[in-house]
DNA sequence: GCATAGTTTCACGCGTTTTTGAAACCAGTG
DNA sequence: CACTGGTTTCAAAAACGCGTGAAACTATGC
């Protein structure tokens, strides 16, 4: 929802010649035809942009990652820093932390100076495994810590039983529970999502047993 | 995955020797006797704190709701200032964010001039509004701006099928249909979490059937 | 009412994160 | 080989978010 309507002057920073920029300067290129990122791109790519960041990572992530997504076929790097006003280092950057995270690949084509980029095009391969290296890693830690907690709590109690103590221990306990919990159900999910990323419409959540 | 080194770290997350580290001088107060704040409690709320970052809340929201949480019953805002060192505006600033999150509740004592809070004592309960608050409205956005990205796409076919916007077409649409599953796996989650706080254990997804 | 303890609000400063621009780098090419 | 077009790295700048401290405010007690 913010920034990059600035980009109206950084324009024809990389084409040949720019001698037409002073007038291209107050034409709103987003919607129109000139770095020709269509208006369903934008809409898409804002829209991940946000999720990205909700989900703790870079808007810029996000918007890379849709484009490649979007197109299908590999794009370069040019490209993409003309249909996201972004600059060559950023790109850049962007990329090689979408590679860090697997779900964009560089793509070889030998005889091209070009680097071309593609986006994993299963869904469910890249967020499975951003759950299982992240999410999880931070359920675990937060179980161990758990533990460690309810034992550092025993060393007091022995001492002192006192009901905050006893209280306390109980509601340790319940965290601990939750987040073991946790655990499974991340297990569970990632591993559905990798043997088949067709289970989810069928998803659901037992009841009855 | 940053700043909170100043109070932590050299607490042995396991084996902590507590109270008596030569190097308690400089690791100073969070642990030791000052406002008293035990070891289960440190490691429980520094946990929690991590976890809402990565949650996308404030680092000191998760502690003041762990420190509630853990208490049991009610404490004033200058309990809380000690214990967590912060200031009392941050106190009351974070307490109102809780509050605003539904996870805290303001307790008034008529004649006793402090105010008092308590933490929302069901897990889940919070849980399971937070999902709806927050996770729910924002995945009911990108699914309307997906819809939205599909109908301006739907514009530009009109007077130019290319290929280009046929497989965006596609990919658009596998984008909307995973919203949508995550829109109902989310109804899930939270209205069984409404009716029945227990079914936790039982969870499981649909393979059989 | 007035004084006072407690709470809330808010402008500011600080530390962190993100972006930039430019220099170093690299691989194909004349 | 030196050149060219492209990519990566890096330090500096800008943007951002957070907590502080002090001032404004509110509710009790005198």
């Amino acid at each position: 929802m913010e920034g990059r309507e600035r980009a109206a002057e950084a324009s024809g920073a990389d084409s040949a010649e720019d001698e037409l920029s002073a007038d291209a300067s107050i034409v709103l290129e987003v919607g129109s035809g000139d770095g020709d990122l269509w208006e369903s791109e934008r809409i898409v790519s804002d829209t991940i942009g946000r999720l990205m960041v909700l989900w703790g990572f870079k808007r810029n992530m996000g918007r890379v990652w849709t484009l490649l997504y979007l197109s299908g076929e590999p794009l370069g790097a040019d490209v993409l820093r003309e249909r996201l006003q972004l600059s060559a280092g950023a790109i850049s950057m962007t990329l090689s932390e979408l590679s860090r995270w697997g779900v964009v690949r560089k793509v070889w084509r030998q005889g091209d100076r070009h680097d071309y980029y593609q986006a994993e095009s299963s869904l469910w391969k890249m967020i499975s495994r951003v759950l299982r290296e992240r999410e999880r890693a931070e359920v675990v830690l937060a179980i161990e810590a758990f533990e460690d907690a309810l034992a550092a709590l025993e060393r007091y109690s022995e001492r002192e039983a006192t009901p905050r103590a006893r209280a306390q221990r109980e509601r340790i306990q319940q965290l601990l529970d939750l987040a073991r919990m946790g655990r499974t159900m991340l297990d569970a999910l990632i591993d559905h999502a990798r043997m088949d990323a067709s289970w989810l419409p069928r998803f659901r959540f037992g009841r009855g047993e």
